[in-house]
DNA sequence: ATATCATTTAGAATCATTCTAATTGTTATC
DNA sequence: GATAACAATTAGAATGATTCTAAATGATAT
């Protein structure tokens, strides 16, 4: 055995072979609904997939104009748009700052969202058992709906923000 | 005993004691941040308990302009943000559609939400076993995330929704 | 009465997102 | 390699919820 150390869910999506078969999925699934795999498409499902952070629409707009500096920021939205109608990408809606999107994990799964630094992160799905123990089709059966999602996130501050927070050099806490 | 029926979350939630103590606790909250309960504060908050809806501030505000025809929404969305700073209502935040607000229990509760009439109810909360399994502060622990909040939505079709598009007059969907 | 301070107001500003209508790019066919 | 047909992309306008602004109004205490 290479190591004893666990690997957490952060560490299994960082893996280039599970972002290099996500994207061929991806990709497979826009070809599947008839659209075409153009180049900015192609580098904004990169994009999506390259960073851990859930980036949102205009972040995924700056990485893809790097490459192609003319990009229209309705481009990216028009391929969200398409992404989400195709299940292949899960919009983390916020109303006070701009969604976030996750390409990674396009299914229902929690997160921690930081409320100052607005990171949001993949929570280490062994610590929530709510989404195995309350499967979709049970709240359904229960209630009546016909459930497709569930949305849980845990939302405060993160290590970081707390530690710069009580920093010794000054408890500034915002700047 | 007066019934056998078991009581539901709905049921307790609509009984005039406990609209009547949480207006109370709500009036005081304000009385304590220093701030005066006016009579279109005080109409604010019976709106905001009196339905079950979960209403957005648009809404609340038109409940308010029947008692007080003048109101203006800046009103609406001043005092909530009081509240909210109290720890005396729950913003359900929305990209796509308005924000809802809960009075009735403002600390973090799992809510049903149909996608189509955009109708927000409360779940049972011996559904929902994430909150009392993964209570805040064990998260806290696991993450080094100061957690304060917690959001569990489950998305869907309410059975409402349900019936009325699969109903002989004609699989209209929507209109 | 009047000074002070909180509350309320109408309307402007903001900002993420969506829409629109025109332009550009791609591909297949001749 | 021209052209028709259609998809993709574009810039900028429109939308809609929320917040901001600066002025007006209301309440309270002296």
């Amino acid at each position: 055995m290479l190591s004893t150390v666990p690997e957490t869910t952060a560490d299994r999506l960082r893996q280039r072979d599970f972002i290099e078969s996500r994207l061929a999925e991806m990709k497979a699934a826009l070809k599947d609904r008839g659209v075409a795999v153009t180049r900015k498409r192609a580098k904004l499902l990169e994009v999506l997939l390259a960073s851990d952070r859930h980036p949102s629409a205009s972040e995924i707009h700056e990485g893809v104009k790097d490459a192609y500096p003319g990009t229209s920021l309705a481009t990216i939205y028009n391929t969200i748009e398409i992404l989400k109608e195709t299940g292949q990408v899960l919009e983390i809606e916020f109303s006070a700052s701009a969604n976030r999107y996750d390409g990674r994990i396009p299914v229902s799964h929690p997160h921690l969202v930081c409320l100052q630094c607005e990171k949001v992160e993949d929570m280490d799905t062994d610590m929530d058992g709510a989404a195995r123990r309350y499967p979709l089709d049970r709240v359904s059966q229960a209630t009546g709906y016909e459930i497709v999602r569930l949305r849980t996130d845990y939302y405060g501050t993160c290590p970081e923000c707390l530690e710069a927070s009580s920093s010794p050099t000054g408890e500034r806490g915002c700047i």
